[in-house]
DNA sequence: TCATTATTGATAGTAAAGCTATTCTATTTG
DNA sequence: CAAATAGAATAGCTTTACTATCAATAATGA
């Protein structure tokens, strides 16, 4: 099987980790290991520790650790875009290209052999868990500005368009996506620790076709005229 | 005019910030810092030096600063269910009930003369940046069982339950309402920072009445028959 | 093949963050 | 008036998030 690489912007690492041994051990274990610690608790000290290497060779891959997480962050929206181009292609009926954006964005989230490196099931719960703190931060514009956060916008620019062609009257279109994109997340995430919040449950079966069924139904019902 | 207070629960706080000077002192210019510094720049330590006080007297009062962000933004949610309890007294109609919801979550907020200690404009930037760090954690489930977010949890719970008067038959009013509560502030703050991400604009007018719009359109639309 | 230059490891050090603990004084409160 | 409490002052500890230096080794290229 081909093994694929996806094309990341520069200035979200130092050194590029996919080009070397060192690189990749840092991405596969740190993924671990934010899975594990959260976010907060991880530090580069420990993920160095784990690979047997030290804190400054990490150091020379990725800035400070916001960046790694921006890093692991913007590969898995790349990842998503991929795969909805992938999906979409011959397919013409905007309705459906819509409804299989919002599948792959709701589905359960399993190994892709296409990149043996990364464990997307670990990273698909560090974006339910970690994603947003990528952008709630003092230096948003300067972050936005080097183009860090490219993957996420051309990603929902992508299925705005969807929407702009199933209805060209609707206003909102990118704001009804990001919104989306968002909701994907967080109601796996109340389903799990806040169940009042939500009316996906697993008592009653998949949660992740609920999401999709609630999301089909949040998107279509709003935008059909 | 009468000064009011929220009763907050008790396990947001070690002592009750709201009944010694040096507490409110704290919850003000926390406040204030906080909205400067951002969350993670802020530090007790520097509190301390901007109040005239020290460390040790306020971890007298919060556990830690995480617990202080859960106390600010609790009060915020149980000020917004008190202004909606206000707001729809008297009002039978659900619909009606529903749009005063949606118009109190999106509208601009201001100094509250009811509650002369907490600046609301201050305090509604530091929801929309932070809020979500409060549950985004490791130590969620805890802090749940703690009732730590019964406020947000019960404000949903009342939205829905318009939600169910306007539309019995739908079948996920508390996604709806949980995705919207977020939506309200991730709109503004894309609005802001990463403007690709949203149709809100300034070039086109009142950012919080196109919000309130969106809103509208988005519940209406979505739980129409 | 020899030199050079990248890469990593080893080690050390620093400022700040996030606490905890102790003692002392001023002030309530019973 | 005694006892409890609030807060100030001070100190100290561990961890985090870096930065810097230097040596060892591997890769490369002339």
């Amino acid at each position: 099987m081909a093994t694929l690489q996806l094309l990341m912007n520069e200035n979200l690492f130092v050194r590029d980790p996919q080009e070397t041994e060192l690189g990749r051990k840092i991405i596969q274990e740190g993924i671990a290991m934010i899975d594990d610690l959260g976010f907060e608790k991880f530090t580069f000290k420990k993920l160095a520790a784990r690979i047997d290497s030290t804190e400054a060779s990490i150091y020379r891959y990725f800035e400070n650790k916001h960046r790694f997480l921006v890093y692991l962050i913007a590969w898995y929206w790349n990842w998503l875009e991929y795969k909805i181009d992938f999906g979409t292609q011959n397919i013409e009926d905007p309705s459906r290209k819509l409804v299989i954006a919002l599948r792959i964005i709701s589905e359960k989230k399993q190994r892709d052999p296409f990149f043996p490196d990364i464990d997307e099931e670990a990273l698909y719960r560090i974006v339910i868990a970690e994603s947003d703190k990528t952008y709630l931060t003092k230096q948003v514009d300067e972050d936005n500005r080097e183009g860090l956060f490219r993957g996420f916008k051309s990603l929902c620019k992508k299925i705005a368009s969807f929407v702009n062609e199933v209805n060209p009257d609707f206003q909102y279109p990118h704001s009804l996506i990001s919104t989306v994109l968002q909701a994907a997340h967080q109601q796996l995430f109340y389903a799990e620790h806040l169940p009042s919040l939500t009316n996906l449950t697993k008592k009653t079966g998949d949660l992740h076709q609920q999401n999709e069924e609630f999301l089909n139904e949040l998107v279509f019902n709003t935008i059909k005229v």
